[in-house]
DNA sequence: TTCCAGGTGCATA
DNA sequence: TATGCACATGGA
């Protein structure tokens, strides 16, 4: 894709391989915020940074440079990515079509492991609420925001603090696995193969398989993993099976098996769409 | 009031 | 190994 640095900020010249909306609404991320049209703010570890519509394409503020460049993955060819995919299935195709500007972003596994650990059973708006309380409650405070809490913070909070929050059920997940990462060196789980890191990820209190999944590709960008949730489970159902099939390990083991090493992207194409999709119909 | 949301953990057979 | 249920919370 064509971008180009300036002193603070990156300039994208294309609207096709990068579009805000599809990236940070696809539910990869929860910090963010849209400020107007195609206007928005984010947050990811300690980072911040702003990205403004242009005519051409659009421009990311930040004081961070390097960070940004690699969080939007912009040394990635997606439209090769997306050639493979739109010949592979229909829906797929049309999913792509829909959100032809998604990119998979390279999030802080910290973040990831606690956000996703949030998620289960849990809606998008909500999820929000609750991470976006997490780093008020023990993040570092960065001036007109807060990083997001590392884990020597998260370690300050008792399990009532979480349930006070209104974590719920997933309070005693959040402190039993911030007790359970201590001098734990979470940059290494990007050497392990996706067995390990899944195994991995799995021992940690309320990380169960579709969360391990979440967690090895949004935070160590490990496209063989297919998160398979509620929304994945009903477009599934709806134009890929056979017969209906409810087991979701079953479900993943089909789309890796279709997917391959490109079933990260595929998953987020989807998602996208589905909720999308569904969304509108309410309205 | 009931159902649902980017599920997981645990008991039971 | 597979199935079923409880688990907090808030919006529709």
């Amino acid at each position: 894709m064509k971008y180009t640095i300036e002193k603070d900020k990156i300039i994208i010249l294309d609207k096709t391989e990068f579009n805000p909306k599809h990236i940070l609404e696809c539910g990869q991320i929860f910090r963010y915020k849209k400020l107007n049209n195609n206007d928005y703010v984010v947050v990811s570890g300690k980072e911040k940074a702003e990205i403004f519509e242009t005519e051409n394409g659009y421009e990311i503020i930040t004081k961070n440079i390097p960070y940004f460049a690699n969080f939007f993955d912009l040394s990635n060819d997606y439209n090769q990515i997306k050639n493979k995919l739109s010949t592979q299935n229909e829906t797929l195709k049309k999913a792509i079509e829909f959100g032809y500007g998604i990119r998979i972003l390279n999030q802080e596994p910290i973040e990831m492991i606690f956000s996703f650990i949030i998620s289960a059973n849990n809606n998008i708006k909500r999820i929000q609420t609750l991470v976006e309380k997490l780093a008020e409650k023990c993040g570092t405070n960065m001036g007109d925001y807060f990083a997001f809490p590392t884990l020597k913070q998260m370690q300050t909070l008792s399990l009532d603090d979480l349930k006070n929050m209104g974590m719920g059920f997933r309070a005693k997940y959040i402190f039993e696995t911030a007790k359970k990462l201590e001098g734990i060196d979470l940059k290494k789980l990007s050497e392990f193969d996706t067995e390990k890191q899944l195994e991995f990820l799995c021992s940690l209190s309320g990380v169960g398989p579709k969360v391990a999944d979440c967690i090895a590709l949004f935070a160590y960008h490990n496209m063989n993993c297919f998160p398979v949730d509620t929304w994945v489970e009903k477009i599934y159902n709806q134009y890929f099976a056979i017969q209906q099939i409810k087991n979701r390990n079953l479900i993943r083991k089909n789309l890796v098996a279709q997917f391959g090493n490109l079933s990260g992207y595929a998953q987020q194409y989807l998602f996208f769409y589905k909720r999308e999709l569904d969304k509108n119909q309410k309205k």
